[in-house]
DNA sequence: TTATTTAGTAATAAAAAATGTTACAGTTTT
DNA sequence: AAAACTGTAACATTTTTTATTACTAAATAA
């Protein structure tokens, strides 16, 4: 659920950017809307109103998932690598790392009460259910569909 | 979203128990386990592993929407107040003022940007629909089945 | 009728998660 | 070379979530 923001004497640590979705549908579409030029963190960021070196993180994200590319130095910037009417919210969903689900306690509950032992079980089961039928929903509608609203 | 805590001067502090569905519906099931006993939150916090004061909270919650009934003093405790097999989990979602959703960029986009103008009305509205689909599933499932897995 | 156990809830503290900033090395273009 | 980018580490700040303490009021039981 999580990506990578730095590593410290190899200890990683993670931080999760909980509008991930949103902001990755974001930069999507706004380089679906100008698929033929490198448009820079800094202008990306404007749009969302959001830090640049947090829109280069999650541009680093869809890299590793060849999303886009990108090009550095000047006149440097990111375009989409794939054909937007073939990419589904969906996967844009799971490259998010997004799971809907209606949370957990916290704690592990008490593992000697009967209905402790199995609530997590049972949520999960809930929450998959809630998953496939939201992923059906989201495999409908591909990153131009999306885009074209605007 | 949100339940009071507390005020200071006439100014609402509001908080969100992420967990406030996982937590209420295991209070729930455990009341529905124990349909004549008034249970202590003391006894309820033992099986989720969570401090008294916030099972407390919860249950403030749940009194508030009729569905348990508190009694002080020794003895004292909660108990269920409703036909546990007419109470729907999509109330319990509900109460709980979760919505689905899969977040929003944390500061406002730029309205001068036609993707910033309208990203959150776009994102709202898929939103809206998996919220629908996901309101029709709980819809489906009483308290009372949701208990009896255990 | 007093001690005890419980709910209710305010206030505050602590922990965790999310977001923001600064800094700088490395790339590419002009 | 200078400038404009990406990439990413390190750290700071803010926000959210969870936990704790403390106390009042109510009900029961001894």
């Amino acid at each position: 659920m999580c990506y990578k923001t730095h590593y410290i004497c190899n200890i990683f640590y993670y931080s999760m950017l909980s509008g991930k979705f949103a902001i990755t549908i974001h930069i999507l579409t706004l380089l679906n809307k100008f698929p033929n030029d490198y448009l820079s963190s800094e202008y990306i960021a404007g749009s969302i109103n959001l830090n640049p070196v947090l829109v280069r993180k999650e541009i680093a994200n869809l890299k590793a998932h060849h999303i886009v590319e990108s090009k550095e130095g000047k006149n440097g910037g990111t375009k989409l690598a794939v054909d937007s009417s073939k990419l589904t919210l969906k996967e844009i969903f799971e490259m998010t790392f997004e799971t809907i689900n209606l949370g957990y306690a916290k704690n592990q509950p008490n593992p000697d009460c009967p209905v402790g032992k199995k609530i997590n079980q049972n949520l999960d089961a809930l929450y998959a259910e809630m998953n496939q039928k939201v992923s059906a929903q989201l495999e409908g509608i591909s990153l131009d569909d999306f885009s074209n609203q605007f």
